[in-house]
DNA sequence: CTGAAAGCGCTAACAA
DNA sequence: TTGTTAGCGCTTTCAG
């Protein structure tokens, strides 16, 4: 820039008045502070800023004593550089977007424990884009992920989000999807294989004896529930039984969906023997609905959830569930993230993680096979 | 700067071409897309940068001819303002930083939900400053808010965050504290008050006729533990009962403490008949410990958790809880913060909200008065 | 190994 | 009402 030794001139002299009168106010030593620039720690270690961005970068081409200097003034100063000039200039932000349908559900939050925790590691930072199960949320997130705000988008809702006219992977952003992979998304997909755990919930039922089944659903549309549905159809299916032997319950993925399921269960003639939630919270609220009414669990009622939330077993009784390893989702999935951010391998890329069916006490045969 | 003219006219050229041969690849016209700046559009609607930056920030001291055009260019072009240049030059961010002991936790998930809404709606994003309830965390932190990175700090942790000799209060930057209150710290805080909650569990307590207690305790030094136990012991002093009659388990606020202290508490020969819990995990935790070795609850011992998560009435017993008012607790500390933003009121200024206490089924006389 | 200088893309002060 | 221009604080060629 045009005046930047004047100005470097100017800084020093600030700095000499700092030094002679301690009486400064300390609002105002902070403000002071506040405005610490690479060009006052220049001007102290007696380099040039270019000397000092390199040095705080680790560069090797920087000498011992200049490197030695210059984190003398660091530390003397206070100096702790400006990222959003760093990021302008260096095209980076260091931050990734985390695209999240309920910041407020517990299974996510783990999820993003895991995510957190291996982007740290990599020296990036979490912004939290909370959709509160509002499609209209999306437009938003698609701005900010076009914006330059942010290095990559980790998505967890099971769709591409859109504003705008814009979709988020129509911005050559690097990104990948966790929890729920995104069909004939180009990037990677870490994520559950819902179908086959589904089939597995099937198979246990249908091995204990059970006949008439009842399946309470997450959102119409969610590609999870999409999967867990026709899985359990598929493996029913395998021992003939078609899906008029399935009552179905709409349901949102939360407790108050398993209440109301609790309450037609319990207004029917012929009840299901076993029933099969698409998320643990739903499963509870129903065990709790029919416990209160009176019925037994699993004697009257066989109850599977999904998910492996940790208070599954502390129910009573505890829940038979399919474990989804939900730290190392968000684990592997930042992993993901940053290898594509690294080397971008474009094309769909799944990665599947286990889900193990976790026999709780839920579950047995029915009392009249 | 120097070749801003020269650069506007190339820029220009590129719209030409681009015009021109539509059989450019896909690749290559998002890149090009991605490189869109504020002078394409200016070039595009024949105004100067000035004119569109003031359009896109609905100052009113442009024309509406000018505007219309300015807005054309924008959908035509597609562009989005690069934030990070924004940020730079107007020194805000529309980032809050939020840090929190653990993201994990569904109550601070909860929580989280009510800061987001109310950033999004004034505009803001939020950046997770995960501590993982590790001290060592902090640090990181603290640099990203002294970098220029974030307009604000929401904490949760109950304590300063501090790192490199620099706490994070001594960055003049505006800060509130929310769910944990910190003493002495000029900024608004928002919580519930933790010690008369815990005088309210004594006189529960006492009034069921209780003698003999168990206290699961919250992570040593943290705020919400100590005021809590102190909040305890107070309560049950005025029934001129002394801290011997309590006895005292360590605990984490997590699952894992309440099964150690309900294992502690089965091998004990005179138990306590009631139980108060830090945190209602804790609560859950020494509940089925204790249920599944053959006790009930609450006949064989009482028990008060904390926090009023949403599954403590899905317990069976339903748990008597003090609730939290989780969602408000984040939606009214994330308006101080922003309060404080606009007009920083600088000085100590506590909002406390009310934590009602939830009689569940988990409470009752104890068998021999 | 070091420094000078050119901007990253935007906003805001100052003119016109 | 609009345009010109000077940077925000940093990184990174390009010379030396």
């Amino acid at each position: 820039m045009c005046d930047g030794v004047n100005q470097q001139s100017r800084r020093e002299e600030d700095f000499r008045q700092e030094e002679m009168t301690d009486n400064v106010s300390q609002t105002r030593r902070q403000a002071m502070r506040a405005a610490i620039t690479i060009q006052d720690v220049a001007a102290r270690a007696g380099v040039s800023t270019a000397t000092v961005s390199r040095a705080l970068a680790g560069s090797n081409v920087v000498s011992a004593k200049a490197r030695a200097r210059v984190m003398e003034a660091v530390t003397e100063t206070g100096y702790t550089p400006n990222f959003a000039a760093r990021n302008l200039r260096a095209r980076r932000s260091m931050m990734i977007l985390v695209v999240v349908p309920n910041v407020a559900n517990p299974f996510f939050a783990e999820v993003m424990r895991g995510i957190d925790d291996e982007l740290v590691t990599a020296g990036y930072d979490m912004i939290i884009g909370n959709l509160d199960n509002l499609v209209e949320r999306e437009a938003r997130y698609v701005k900010l992920a076009q914006s330059g705000q942010v290095d990559g988008v980790l998505i967890m809702s099971g769709r591409v989000p859109e504003g705008d006219g814009r979709a988020m992977n129509e911005l050559d952003l690097p990104m990948a999807a966790v929890c729920a992979a995104i069909p004939g998304l180009a990037a990677p997909q870490v994520a559950v294989d819902d179908r086959r755990a589904s089939i597995d919930v099937a198979e246990h039922f249908l091995g204990l004896g059970h006949r008439r089944f009842g399946y309470i659903s997450g959102p119409e549309g969610n590609i999870n529930e999409t999967e867990r549905y026709s899985g359990f159809i598929e493996g029913l299916a395998v021992a003939g039984i078609g899906c008029e032997a399935v009552t179905y319950w709409h349901g949102l993925f939360n407790l108050q969906a398993g209440v109301e399921a609790g309450r037609d269960f319990l207004s029917m003639a012929d009840r299901p023997t076993a029933v099969y939630a698409a998320c643990d919270e739903m499963a509870i609220g129903f065990m709790k609905t029919v416990i209160s009414a009176g019925l037994q669990v699993p004697e009257d009622v066989s109850v599977v959830g999904f998910d492996g939330i940790e208070f599954a077993e502390f129910m009573n009784p505890t829940l038979t569930t399919m474990r989804q390893p939900r730290y190392e989702l968000g684990r592997t999935g930042a992993r993901a993230l940053l290898e594509e951010m690294n080397g971008p391998s474009k094309g769909e890329r799944r990665i599947e993680l286990a889900a193990p069916l976790i026999i709780g006490k839920s579950t047995c045969r029915p009392r009249f096979v």
